[in-house]
Parts: C-alpha cells; structure tokens; sequence
DNA sequence: GTGAGAGGTTTGCAACGCCAACTAGTTTGA
DNA sequence: TCAAACTAGTTGGCGTTGCAAACCTCTCAC
C-alpha cells in the first residue's frame, strides 16, 4: 500500500479537537492549572481530565499534584517532546493546506 | 459551562485526518476517482468507501456512480457546500494556531 | 471455464470520546 | 456539630468511530 506523501501522517494524539485545544493553550502559557484549562478550553472536567491522562501516557505534558490552599490542585505543562511535536503537528496542517490551495 | 471562544468548535467531520485528506486533495483536483484518492491518501479501501459514504451523508461530497471501460467507476467532487465548509475549516486551524503563538 | 485482478462494500472489533455518576476533601451556616 | 453545598477531580458505561480483513461482482487473459 503506497505511502501517501511520505510524512504527511497526522499525529491522532495531538489533532484531536479536545487535546489540540489543551496542546494549544499549553503552547502559550508554560503552564496551567486543571480549572484554568477546563475554563479556557471549555471541556468538561471529565473529557479534560481523561485527555490529560492520555497526553501524559503519551510523553507531550508533565503533571504535577499538589494541594493548594487545602485543595488538591493539577498542574500541566508541555515536556520539550510535546512542544516539539505539536510544532511539527502545525507544520504537517500548513503543509496540507498547501496542497489544498489550487494555486488560485 | 462557559465556551471557549464561541466558534472555535472543530468540524469533526471534517477534522478527522483521513477525511481532512481526501477533502484536500478534492480541493485542489475539482474532481477524482476512487483509485486515485486511494492513492494519493494512502488509505484503504475499506477506508476509503466508508469516509466517502460519510462525507456523502453530511452534503461534502457528490459522488457519482457509472461504469468507465466496462469497470465500475465512483467519481467524486466537492459540493459548493463542501468546499465552503473546509475553508471554514482552516480558518478555524488558523484562529487556534494563532492563539498558539506567544508573540515570538 | 478457470484463475487473477480491478473496484469497491460490508463486517467485526478494538479504541475512543463523552457525559453522568461517583469519590474525597473543604467550607458554610444553622 | 453536623449536614448540606461546593471544589477538584476520577471512573464507569455506552454509543460512535476508524480500521483492516473478508467478501462480492464483474472483467480479462489464457
């Protein structure tokens, strides 16, 4: 079966709407919280919570438990690996979407 | 729950990368065969059929039926609608990539 | 006619996303 | 003081999806 254009593959952990909107907000603030993250990409607590998990199986975030002010507190932040994927990630969408403009 | 930014919901018709491939190359060939969007996606056939059938349900495609040669031929074009909806698609991308950015 | 091949479609299953329900602890307030 | 309400998540159940393998129908070469 012939490979499409060689590395035009689609990484399914990061093009996923939910945790591209994750990957994206973490893309912009080095780190963020549970809540702010819930807030800002408008996921539910439990859709956020099981895609964190997955980013975090899957090496793109660290997560951090702790307990602030009394109350048990999430912090995540992109490894350098899921920063340098998620760049790749836009690379491989631009360059598609090159391939969709008809030169017009 | 509070939206996230009010349309920066993602197609997920759309979205899902095997699909995101065929809508772009169909984007920039104004119409084409199953063999040759097998080909240049690098899906399977099974692959293939269903996302067509999809993409056929939600109005993206017209896929047309005949018989070229004696062999059975499936011809496929996006619709205006198609095409309207995956320039949406890109710019909703592009919105988010932006977000992405911290200025640098 | 028989085998190989073209051009797809259908099927079966594992993986996934999603919401609702639940857990664990904290604050409020009567 | 003790129960109701709230915060901060995790887990379970279920329907949907994507995927490849198996299958189907027809054609052509021999």
């Amino acid at each position: 079966m012939p490979e499409p254009d060689g590395d035009l593959i689609l990484d399914r952990l990061i093009h996923e709407p939910g945790r591209l909107a994750i990957l994206t907000v973490l893309s912009s603030v080095s780190d963020a919280d549970f809540v702010f993250l819930q807030r800002t990409t408008g996921l539910t607590k439990g859709n956020l919570s099981s895609h964190l998990s997955k980013l975090e199986d899957g090496g793109l975030v660290e997560i951090v438990k702790s307990f602030v002010r009394k109350k048990p507190n999430t912090n995540v932040a992109l490894t350098p690996v899921g920063r340098e994927r998620i760049a790749r990630h836009w690379e491989q969408l631009e360059r598609l979407r090159k391939l969709a403009e008809p030169s017009s």
